[in-house]
DNA sequence: TGTACATCAGTGAACGCGCGTTCACTGATGTAC
DNA sequence: TGTACATCAGTGAACGCGCGTTCACTGATGTAC
């Protein structure tokens, strides 16, 4: 595999415009694999929707697991960049977490689309590494964050935790991944409001369902 | 396409034990579709589980979309046929809806799988029917159901209706989907008690969160 | 009953298409001296 | 400055593999008379 990577002093140097052909792709990419199988998508698709060349594809990415990974990459990266933020300041809140989540789900609309992907139909050690990577970055913090709600009686006592965040993250996540079936069986729309007016109901929804008898909303 | 089901009165009858490879075959494919794409599960792949020659598939499905589709037909059937029953009439609970869809999501585990992949990565045709058929059967009894609860006054004024609907199936249907990440990151094993003990939790969770302030429970 | 025949489920080799991949090549653009 | 050369991004034809599909065929099992 030979990449422009490959820097030396003599010759014309790399980086004039050839860097476009790389995102073509890669948005090309992202486009196909959203609506179809990896083995769906041939390259030849990818490389006309891109109005590139499909040598492209393996001149850039070595070969057409190559791009999608790297698609995938760019598609995850910020997700968990922004959750590892979440995680360092914001999440002393069960609200900041569904809105940051809602917000991001809403940014990136295809990202449960991917991960849902991989976790059902992926390679074993792939879908083992997603699943690691979004477990160590969801639960440890809303878990403790939930037990200390409980310790301090705001929550009932008899709450499963585990159970609890479970139900937090299916509300939150599970509108995006069923998206087309929410819009067309509910007539909801799922537009920057509407998510809004969503997750707004979401937190009050939960909040007022793990709620001790006694303690304040 | 020519079938077993072609019927005439002479020569040797059919149906000795030629059923079996049809099951066969059946039940290989839905083992390999639920881990492995359409393209990527071949044809040789199923018949060699499956332990008969690939040219069956030919023989009793016509093609392997033929397969796949009597496949998903049989899955899907016993699905529809339950929740047709659910709604004429058990439909007056909310609690009814949440413990038997759990019932039949334990039971058909990979159910989701294909309504999912159907709907993410499906032919657009194909994915329609579905999502009319799915939206058909769950939303107006469900949806009448919280509007009565609400005009009588026992959820609350301010509720969304599409959006409580939206939670309830997010919690009973989302901890099946993603079962390898509830597994894997919760500990939770969604085996027989732990998915009724969920299910408990989800009605007390959303009854407890739309209920009325002056509601009794 | 015996026999010729029809139809069955199932076989296995061969075909041909689409795909991912490879590779010799091109023209443009830079550097070295 | 001019010129020979090195390396670049990109091209397009060809290759070969795997796959879905087809088809002539077989032996078994029945029916007709």
């Amino acid at each position: 595999m030979k990449g422009p990577s490959v820097k030396s002093k003599k010759g014309r140097p790399a980086g004039t415009h050839n860097e476009s052909v790389r995102c073509l792709l890669l948005e090309a990419a992202r486009k196909q694999f959203s609506v179809r199988e990896f083995k769906a998508v041939s390259i030849k698709t990818i490389a006309e929707s891109a109005g590139v060349n499909g040598a492209m594809v393996h001149y850039y990415f070595g070969d057409k697991k190559g791009l999608y990974l790297a698609m995938v990459e760019q598609i995850f990266a910020p997700m968990f960049e922004n959750l590892s933020e979440l995680e360092g300041r914001h999440y002393h809140s069960i609200e900041a977490f569904v809105r940051t989540y809602t917000r991001l789900l809403a940014e990136n609309p295809w990202w449960p689309n991917f991960v849902i992907r991989e976790i059902l139909f992926g390679d074993e050690e792939f879908r083992d590494v997603i699943i690691t990577r979004i477990a160590d970055h969801l639960t440890p913090g809303l878990l403790r964050l939930i037990n200390e709600e409980r310790a301090d009686g705001h929550f009932r006592d008899e709450l499963d935790p585990r159970y609890a965040l479970l139900s937090l993250i299916s509300m939150t996540v599970f509108p995006f991944l069923a998206k087309p079936l929410v819009e067309s069986a509910l007539g909801v729309s799922m537009d920057e409001p509407a998510v809004e007016a969503l997750a707004d109901h979401t937190c009050k929804l939960f909040l007022s369902g793990v709620r001790a008898d006694g303690a304040q909303s």
